[in-house]
DNA sequence: TTTTAAAACCCCCACAATTGGGGGTTTTAA
DNA sequence: TTAAAACCCCCAATTGTGGGGGTTTTAAAA
């Protein structure tokens, strides 16, 4: 019999597993709650052996519940739960050490067997969860060329201190250009990227890989 | 009803296979090879939606198939099969483009399961195999980990403000809170990210998922 | 109960920095 | 010849940064 809790602020979706967990010989449902912004707290008080917690939720997200409760007890295993399967936060869920994945919509049943999974050691992964796993795991392993979204090469050197927090006073001594001349690069820099402000090119330069 | 041949040197495991298949209006199992040899061949004839391919095989081993599969039918979903959960081969499977990747212990409804979720768009792993590729992803990503800067809800706002390139003046706007205000709490997110320009917050906003 | 701390809110000031215009030259490559 | 990159300069207006001074609410600690 495993022991779990839950966080999920959908009380549709959490009435549906404790019903269906009443009548679980495998799953002990101990405590359901709406907000995990008491998580570390109620884990403590009821020592799960299995966490189900939802990804989006209001207050506390179930990201940084995840890394509250590992960091407070880290053999906790923790099952997060989505309505969508969105790539950045599966990625940060599986290095914060979520110990499987699952879409709400699987069957009660599957969620049911993927707890039990986890006891034995298992991750369980809904399947196209698990796909994009696998083409995150992929794209990171080969580093894809970062597309210089034709910026010039002087450009791509300015863009690249912007990102590292340097002013234009210390672009133009670090560059061994005039200040206007780092004024000049940023002005196109800023054409190019559709932007007007360095937070928005330090941003396009992040998420698009230009630095 | 899905189109599948297979590729498994164990008589054993292909006559289960055979024979569960025979009674499933799933999966239709045109065929069955004892090894890989002519791989690519028996893809081109048959035309199969999914390939269930043995890992270890004598001759062209499964890894290899699986490559030269991928190169001549790119669109050619395949299962790799396996007696053991080993991570080097899972990692080397993922990355030549599996699209899923089961233990042979698993129940023959399940994999039969799994099949149906490949066509879906999904990918399926046995959970042994899914813990161990969530280890090795979160060993090969580790890079910065997401710590989460005990900002304040507020804080955490007036930030994806700030990533999204919004001037004090529009925050202020948007919060429905004076420009002041927004200031002040800038001013603290400075301090709480040992920051002190706008591009460098956004940039540890998104380098440390924050947002 | 009182104290303390932290969050969230408001206001002012001064200096520095950025943004967005304008005007140029030189070099290099199509 | 033309275009683009890289360089230089000036100016005006706006925006950001880093101090200062506050209040209120809430929740935890003494």
């Amino acid at each position: 019999m495993v022991r779990a809790i839950m966080f999920e602020d959908s009380r549709t979706f959490r009435n549906t597993i404790s019903e269906y967990f009443e009548g679980s010989d495998k799953v002990y449902l101990a405590a359901a709650f709406a907000n995990a912004d008491d998580a570390v707290a109620q884990v403590k008080k009821y020592q799960p052996d299995v966490v189900l917690m939802d990804i989006q939720m209001s207050g506390t997200t179930g990201l940084e519940a995840l890394h509250q409760i590992k960091a407070a007890s880290p053999n906790t295993k923790i099952m997060m739960l989505t309505s969508f399967d969105d790539n950045d936060k599966i990625f940060t869920a599986i290095c914060g050490g979520a110990s499987g994945y699952l879409l709400k919509s699987e069957d009660v049943e599957h969620i049911e067997k993927a707890i039990g999974d986890i006891e034995n050691g298992g991750a369980n992964m809904s399947p196209s969860i698990a796909r994009k796993a696998m083409e995150m795991f992929k794209q990171n392993m080969i580093k894809g060329e970062p597309e210089y979204a034709n910026l010039t090469p002087r450009q791509k050197e300015v863009l690249t201190c912007l990102v590292d927090g340097l002013s234009y006073k210390m672009i133009a001594a670090k560059l061994n250009i005039s200040y206007e001349t780092v004024s000049d690069h940023i002005k196109l820099i800023y054409k190019k990227l559709h932007v007007n402000s360095a937070s928005e090119a330090v941003r396009e330069a992040i998420v698009r890989r230009l630095v």
